[in-house]
RNA sequence: GGUCGGGUAGCUCAGCUGGAUAGAGCAACAGCCUUCUAAGCUGUGGGUCAUGAGUUCGAAUCUCAUCCUGAUCACCA
């Protein structure tokens, strides 16, 4: 049992007996010593100080004495103010430690037969560019919060929505056509998606010179975009697109093939995966039914011009358009569209979205009419949201070309990774393609962590040069520790030296010992929180603690010069564990730790 | 203007279910490699937790107001 479960119970009973009250659990607040005083849990007393009728020190005594009379964990025990600092038995953590090392996947849970079903869906590409930064974000946060989900018990379904038609691929269509007809990714020596995003800005480029011209003729802005033959060219592609054109549907699926190779390659680096794709070309059309049957059962009303509306104005919303006119969709429409395909292929109990914080009020009315189409995951579905990556100069535009490529930034990453490797004598013996591997680990780890450290809602600035500081609060500070610790245990093992599976009680240990293994055994509750609050985040804070505390033990103790061969066996044991949840923890984040580098 | 976020050290961020003197990293300065990987460790300086009120034994944390900032309020996705 976990020792501060132990010891509320313990701490509820001391109330029962002195004070012949029961103790609400929300009064006991036991949390970890700080630092700068003796003792290892801290339990604050004002709560009861009404039924205790006395002051707070006098009552963190009485306390304090009946723990260290009837529970033999506590050891011993100092008061300052209100404020009762009580000591554990070093017996206590050498079981704790020893209750760590022998659970396997420690921190871990799997999902039973019955365990709900979470689908989650992200990254959600247009196919008309690659991905660039704010997809990074939105990819890292989807995959961690996939994996945190398993960790917690759940079965996941990760999924992706590719947006692959439309008026902004028909620009690129038109843009290839007439501008770069045979062009192909092997010609040109360009990944797909880069190719067809260049023609996405090369039919910008045109479009705004057509607009330019029709203005200096004295048109108005307006007037001019209503004029313009190359938005209106792009008009008529979609329509043919719409009406099932042979040489137009054959053209758009090479080129979406283009982007779909491109596509797989970047998730593949940035070590994302799904299991389910769906393609909005084959979805967008399904909304309708449902929205119908809505209009049918009165969830929904029709205007005079025979639009499909839904009142939100009972939710403090307003009213929301499902189907135009003319009876075509509309983004809500598909959203609901998607949904119906996704619950006839899966039992459903969860339904995540990863999408950017621009799109809260589209999930606020989603989620209100997916309840009232009678979906009942609808109510409670969760908009994971999160906010714009900024550069240091401003916002991307991905118009204005000033975008963060995705690849390019990973590859600048790993390029960084190894130069630095390279200065410091890290890749000294290594096969080229191990050297490969490490610079990918690396850089790709600094830019993972550095992105999933921080709050998700948050918007934020990414700077490059920062980016590729490799000291501190760092991706790379992280796997470095792990990596000496295997070091020392590989050591250990050359030296003969075999790790016990338990370890003797009698030990004596210090603060800093007891404190690293209260921490570690703090791993599982650490998850559990990260997966009830959807928070990467909370799981990269942790293991950077978890770390650092770590690092300073590490330079205190040579660990295999200890005569002290218990000492030793456990203080290799404690390292092992330690290197286990780091690579637990970052594995969660979606990032390797090696075992060298 | 309505709705929803955010505002903590020069910078990037933790802490937010109320608890002790508000923590890390970067940057600056000073130390530490004959010792298991120095991508490291130790130390110093740096704060009206946006502002004002309220609740409380106790507020960065909760409530209200104000200011600043972002997103959104499309028959775009």
């Amino acid at each position: 049992m976990n020792i501060e479960v132990k010891l509320a119970d313990s701490v509820k009973k001391a109330i029962s007996d002195l004070y012949g009250v029961e103790a609400q659990d929300s009064q006991i607040q036991l949390s970890k010593t700080k630092k700068e005083f003796e003792g290892h849990l801290t339990l604050v007393v004002f709560p009861f100080l009404k039924v205790s009728k006395k002051n707070p020190e006098a009552t963190a005594n009485e306390i304090g004495e009946y723990l260290m009379k009837n529970e033999p964990a506590i050891s011993a025990f100092n008061v300052i103010k209100g404020f009762l600092n009580l000591t554990i038995a070093p017996a206590v953590w050498v079981e704790m430690l020893n209750g760590v090392n022998a659970t396997e996947n420690f921190g871990v849970k799997t999902a039973t037969e019955n365990a709900p079903l979470v689908m989650i869906e992200y990254s959600s590409p247009n196919t008309n560019k690659p991905l660039h930064l704010g997809h990074v974000r939105n990819n890292l946060l989807g995959f961690s919060i996939s994996e945190i989900l398993k960790a917690n018990g759940n079965k996941v379904v990760k999924t992706n929505i590719v947006n692959d038609r439309g008026i902004h691929i028909c620009k690129s269509m038109l843009a290839w056509k007439k501008w770069g007809e045979g062009c192909t990714p092997e010609s040109t020596g360009k990944k797909g998606d880069h190719l067809i995003g260049d023609f996405y800005v090369l039919f910008d480029k045109h479009y705004k010179a057509e607009l330019a011209e029709l203005q200096s003729k004295g048109m108005t802005k307006e007037e001019a975009e209503a004029a313009s033959t190359l938005m209106a060219e792009a008009r008529e592609m979609l329509r043919l697109w719409e009406a099932g054109d042979l040489e137009v549907y054959a053209m758009w699926e090479m080129m979406n093939n283009w982007v779909y190779a491109g596509f797989d390659e970047t998730y593949k680096m940035m070590g994302v995966d799904f299991d389910k794709i769906y393609y909005e070309s084959q979805t967008y059309l399904e909304g309708k039914d449902k929205v119908l049957e809505g209009l049918e059962n009165g969830v929904l009303y029709k205007k005079e011009d025979g639009s499909v509306w839904a009142d939100l104005t009972d939710m403090g919303l307003d009213h929301k358009l499902l189907l135009r006119a003319d009876g075509t969709s509309v983004y809500m429409t598909q959203d609901i569209g998607t949904a119906k395909l996704r619950y006839q292929d899966y039992p459903i109990d969860k339904m995540v979205y990863v999408v950017g914080n621009e799109q809260n009020y589209h999930f606020q009315v989603l989620s209100i009419l997916l309840d009232r189409l009678g979906f009942k995951w609808g109510k409670d579905l969760v908009h994971f949201s999160y906010g714009m990556v900024e550069l240091p100069e401003g916002k991307m535009k991905s118009r204005e070309g000033t975008v963060v490529d995705a690849d390019d930034l990973m590859a600048e990453m790993i390029a960084t990774a190894k130069e630095t490797s390279e200065e410091l004598g890290k890749l000294d013996g290594c096969t080229p393609e191990e050297a490969f591997e490490i610079a990918r680990t690396v850089g790709l780890g600094a830019l993972k962590y550095f992105i999933l450290k921080v709050d998700p809602r948050k918007n934020m600035t990414f700077n490059p040069k920062e980016s590729i500081d490799f000291n501190g609060n760092t991706g790379p500070f992280i796997q470095y520790t792990h990596a000496r610790i295997r070091s020392v245990l590989r050591k250990a093992a050359e030296l003969g030296i075999e790790l016990p599976s338990a370890l003797p009680a009698d030990l004596t240990l210090s603060e800093k010992e007891a404190s690293l293994i209260q921490n570690l055994a703090a791993f599982p509750s650490v998850v559990k929180e990260a997966g009830d609050n959807f928070s990467p985040a909370v799981i990269a804070n942790y293991v950077y603690d978890l770390v650092k505390e770590y690092n300073q033990f590490y330079h205190d103790f040579s660990i295999l010069k200890e005569e002290n061969e218990s000492l030793r066996a456990f203080r290799l044991v404690l390292s092992e564990n330690v290197a286990r949840v780091v690579k637990t923890g970052m594995n969660l984040l979606g990032i390797n730790v090696p075992d060298r580098m």
